[in-house]
DNA sequence: GTAGAACCTAAAGTCAGGTTTAGGTTAAAG
DNA sequence: CTTTAACCTAAACCTGACTTTAGGTTCTAC
């Protein structure tokens, strides 16, 4: 199949300008265009579309992408470099992630914390209450969190 | 305690530049100066910081978290205000964590892939491996990562 | 064959989040 | 006192990732 810029902005919700920058980046070095000059995004596009928003979600920058998609065109000869950096990926997000659970952690407390406060309808409830009073799940969101203090 | 400029940019890792940046955006509304002018921190803007970090991990840009930082200086009454926030950041981050997910189980799919073509040298093998030759576990992160097609 | 929608390029603009520069001032140590 | 490391400000600069603009071309439908 066949798609015009328009239909694959539409698809995936990429804006039309954005789709046209990754092309001036180089990051499809395939795509077809038609007599006239325009671009006809086919299957594999797309499918670089998701390669693309992988690996950036993973905090690659446009230019690495670049580059992977470079070894992509190389062959089997570039394997080694791109597991290499799928792992390394790999290992990126999982401390992002880790870092994320720190944060939701401290979100949590921070409710908690709120939710106290407009009960009691002020913020000094939650602040001057005793640790003891302060449920053990909240007390260990606390604790994993990235804040040192009440507040 | 009070902390100058440099000891507290040694101790947590952020740039003397970006801890002024900070300042000048507002982040710091009680910052004590020495006579001549010198930014005194303490265990209040240290403790400003975990939040910064929070919710800049959350999503919220830093106008949004100055923003958030002067309802906090007036008092109870934007108590609802911020609690509103806080839940707002905690689903966010859900979502976020739901994103990272998927982008994990991309990422261990690719993984499997290259290590098949590095096992056999090149990309055709897991390109033409058959569904049933392929893990059921990678078959489940294929099916919930990011991408649509082998490749 | 002509109207209008959808496409094209190159170049400039935007925005966030900092960092760097230039030219001083402060403060702790000898 | 004077040195020197650490601090200060204002303003300019930088980078990444887009978006907008201006002016032109192609395609589809009548």
């Amino acid at each position: 199949m066949q798609y015009s810029i328009g239909q694959v902005a539409k698809s995936t919700g990429i804006a039309i300008s954005t789709l046209r920058y990754y092309d001036r980046e180089g990051l499809f070095p395939n795509m077809e265009r038609s007599g006239g000059g325009i671009r006809r995004f086919s299957d594999r596009e797309i499918e670089t579309l998701g390669i693309i928003e992988c690996l950036k979600n993973s905090g690659l920058s446009i230019k690495e992408i670049k580059l992977f998609l470079d070894w992509c065109q190389e062959g089997d000869s570039s394997l080694q470099k791109r597991r290499d950096l799928f792992y390394e990926r790999l290992a990126a997000v999982t401390k992002q992630m880790e870092e994320l659970k720190k944060t939701m952690n401290t979100l949590r407390f921070k409710c908690w914390y709120y939710d106290t406060a407009l009960t009691a309808g002020t913020e000094d409830a939650p602040r001057n209450l005793p640790q003891s009073q302060i449920p053990e799940d909240i007390l260990a969101c606390q604790r994993s969190g990235c804040l040192n203090s009440l507040g």
